[in-house]
Formats: C-alpha cells, sequence, structure tokens
DNA sequence: GCAGAACTACGAAGGAAGTCGTTGACGAGG
DNA sequence: CCTCGTCAACGACTTCCTTCGTAGTTCTGC
C-alpha cells in the first residue's frame, strides 16, 4: 500500500525542470539519453540524472517503464499545466496577485515578434466577446 | 575597501522577496516594522526578520540607514526591475525563451477585469505602432 | 546609578536541492 | 566460466535558505 503520494503532484525544482524539458521534447527518455541532453557539456554525472529521475518518480512528476534494463521515463505532467503552475505562484509571489500586472510587465520588457502581437491581439479579442456574452 | 560585491544584485529568494513587498509599500522600514507586517500572526521570531534584512544589506537588495538606533531599511532595488528580473527568469526557465507563450498561458488561465484587458489592448496598440515606425 | 526593555550581531540547527562515489546486479563477448 | 561495460540504488557531502537562541550594547524610567 506505499505512500506513492497522495500529495499534489509538487512543483518541479529548477533541475528538475530542465529533465521535464527534455522527456516533453522526446517523449520515452532512459536515463542516458537524458543525460546525455542536458548533462554532456555541463560536466554533470549520469548518477546525478539518474537521482534525480528517481525523486522525481517518487514525487509523481514522471512514470517509469522499468520492463527493460534501462528504464524509460516519462513526463507525468503536461507542459501546459507545469507553465500554469508556475505562473500562478509567480502572479502570487512577484506581483501581489494580479496577472495583468505580469501580462503587462511581460509585454512591455520582453521584444515579441509582430506574429506573436497578432496571436496575442487574437486571444484578447476572443477574452473579449467572451466577457461580453 | 570591503567586498562590498562588484556582483550583480542576486534574485531574492522567498522569504526576501515578502519583506521587499513590505518596504516598497511603506518606504523606510525599521526591522520591528517588518517584523510586524509579515510575521505577526505567523508566529516567526523578530531575530529572523533581523537576520533576513542583514542578509538582504549584505546581498545588496536593501540598503541600511543606521543613523539612528534602530536601523531602517529600504528596498535597493525597484519592483519593476525586480518583476522583470523573475520574468525573464521564468520565460526562460519555464517557457524556452518565448515570453508571448507566456503571455497567452496567462491570459488564457486567469481572469483579468475588463479594466485589466483594456489596459493591455492599450500597450499592445503603443507596441503596434512602435514596431510599425 | 540601576534595572529592564529594545536593539544589533552572530553562530548553530534543520531542511531542501544538487552532486557524486560506491556497491551490487545484469548481460555480452571471449 | 570470467571479465568488462552498463545499469539502478543508495548514502554522503555541500551549499543555500530559514529560523531561532544567545550575547552584548544602548537607551529609558525610576
Amino acid at each position: 500500500m506505499k505512500a506513492q503520494h497522495a500529495q499534489q503532484v509538487s512543483r518541479p525544482t529548477e533541475a528538475e525542470l530542465e529533465i521535464l524539458h527534455v522527456l516533453w521534447a522526446r517523449g520515452g527518455c532512459t536515463v542516458r539519453e537524458v543525460h546525455e541532453a542536458l548533462h554532456r557539456d555541463s560536466g554533470t554525472g549520469y548518477t546525478t540524472a539518474l537521482k534525480l529521475l528517481q525523486i522525481m518518480h517518487g514525487k509523481g512528476l514522471v512514470v517509469r517503464d522499468d520492463s527493460q534494463r534501462a528504464h524509460v521515463f516519462r513526463a507525468a505532467v503536461s507542459k501546459e499545466k507545469t507553465q500554469k503552475r508556475f505562473l500562478a505562484d509567480l502572479v502570487q509571489r512577484v506581483f501581489e496577485g494580479s496577472p495583468s500586472q505580469l501580462v503587462l510587465q511581460a509585454l512591455g520588457s520582453q521584444r515579441a515578434s509582430r506574429e506573436e502581437l497578432r496571436e496575442i491581439r487574437a486571444l484578447l479579442n476572443q477574452l473579449d466577446k467572451d466577457e461580453r456574452s
């Protein structure tokens, strides 16, 4: 009956997030693949990647297929959900709960391409219509 | 000569951020004021607030006026700059460097008031005009 | 002038995150 | 059958963050 978690999936740490990005991009990965993708240059060792994946498995951030000798890991949380979680956290802690303050700062400080601006405007129109109805 | 460091002001930790919010809202504060504002209910002690402010001073996050017995602290970093820093960090770490992905997620997931939407749209128009010129 | 309150400084404890080294198991090639 | 490379597991170490206790100093009221 293992604890397994019973707890909400927690917010990934920095190193965990890097691993998740690899898994999101490539689907299932062995430890070695993750390690090669991330740490080949950064110089950190293989066992570090392994340890992190074990921890992440314990937290429920990844699922593990251990039918092969080299276990295969997959992300157990979606990229979008994770992004939303970080976003909500940032709004809470840094922007005093005001998401639009965040949006304004983000738009103001970082250059967005015209294409991206168009996309944002479209979403804005959509939101406006929803609100109006 | 003192180290005083030559180093970039670092990103505030969670507890430091809470203190900064107090300082941003109220200007100069003594340790006691910060403590009362933040920790009155949370139950954490006076010396915790003191220690944090000392550390923040060491990091250059606050400036200290010690001409009075009860030193007066002020934020040494602006709220906007700090928000931008966190934002840039999040874009980098979570949104793979795409600020508009962040904006889209933020707009999509969190409700914004009509007033806020109007404001965002205005900024968007402004950006568009800048780009066009 | 003294006692007590308020203040700063500092070290230490506890926990979280990241990194690594070692160990033991497994499998393939000679 | 033995050896060598690959793998998972685990404990240990380091650093950072947060919290607190204690010690020493300064001010105030009596």
